[in-house]
DNA sequence: TGTCTAACGTTGGCTGTGCCAATGAATATA
DNA sequence: TATATTCATTGGCACAGCCAACGTTAGACA
């Protein structure tokens, strides 16, 4: 106990010590934006990652699971119950592909589109909220900072 | 699949879409820096609450279970692990509250104050590394924005 | 050609973290 | 005295990232 809540600090009640921990406060802002894309996402059925592989779809067309995974950055084995919940929703098709028969092809179908367009949507009015109180221009910084850090701990 | 890493953009085989989501930023990063915490702390047999009880008792003085979790934010379920572990190294005390026999009091031991001294330092250490490619004004900055992302997230 | 190696999709499982419910003992409130 | 509340503890759920192994299919090369 408690919570229900990732407030970082709660002023007197909070240890001095705790109040300079990046990592505590990045992570508990972390699990807070994505509590109300989770929440935004889950209103309309849906999931982060079926935005992440709807995306990949449009944007690099038809491909294989494995072409898939790699660039929405799923996990393969993740990526068939997400699979599975796109097809039954019609936004997807799995086609066994004729050239390699280990592979199913993966294409959006004109609903997935549409489909994505929704997401984008919520999320688009999602990331307005979370950066409600700061200005254009420290929203870019903020997103900035956060990439080369990012970067510089990638392996 | 795939990965192992947490790395945001990979230029070219990422989508568009994905690179404009911040609260995807957010949990990548944040993933990163957990990891790099947790491995320094578990190199020396610690856990990110280990540090946050040892803060709370510390600041706070002797406590119990209760108060202890309310200040260090971690679920009093989970807590009784943590001072299981940490009464295990000598780190802590648990002891009857001879005032009300349903409290254990808390009380932090000499050990245990050096204890707390070795994983400050050592996520000291990690902070730096963290925010290694940033300027001194640019580490205030981010810790700033995220702040006041954070409040205003918040409930 | 046949044999070995590798990639494919899938199943099943592991870890860590945040979270909640229910229990038995002890205390406070009515 | 009866009722409700607090305390520590147990046990569990949900979700995320992650990995191993399997059967199937395809390419490498001898």
């Amino acid at each position: 106990m408690e919570p229900g809540e990732l407030r970082f600090d709660h002023g007197d009640e909070t240890p001095e010590r705790l109040k300079a921990q990046l990592s505590r406060l990045l992570g508990m802002t972390a699990g807070q934006t994505q509590r109300v894309a989770a929440d935004a996402l889950r209103a309309v059925g849906a999931h982060k990652d079926h935005f992440v592989v709807l995306a990949a779809l449009d944007e690099f067309g038809p491909a294989s699971q494995a072409a898939v995974a790699g660039r929405a950055r799923v996990y393969k084995s993740d990526l068939v119950a997400v699979l599975n919940e796109l097809e039954a929703g019609g936004w997807i098709r799995r086609s066994p592909d004729p050239a390699d028969k280990r592979r199913n092809v993966i294409t959006l179908t004109p609903t997935g589109h549409d489909r994505l367009a929704e997401l984008d949507r919520i999320l688009t009015t999602v990331n307005a909220h979370i950066t409600a109180p700061l200005t254009t221009q420290e929203r870019a910084q903020l997103f900035t900072l956060l990439n080369r850090i990012n970067t510089h701990l990638a392996p």
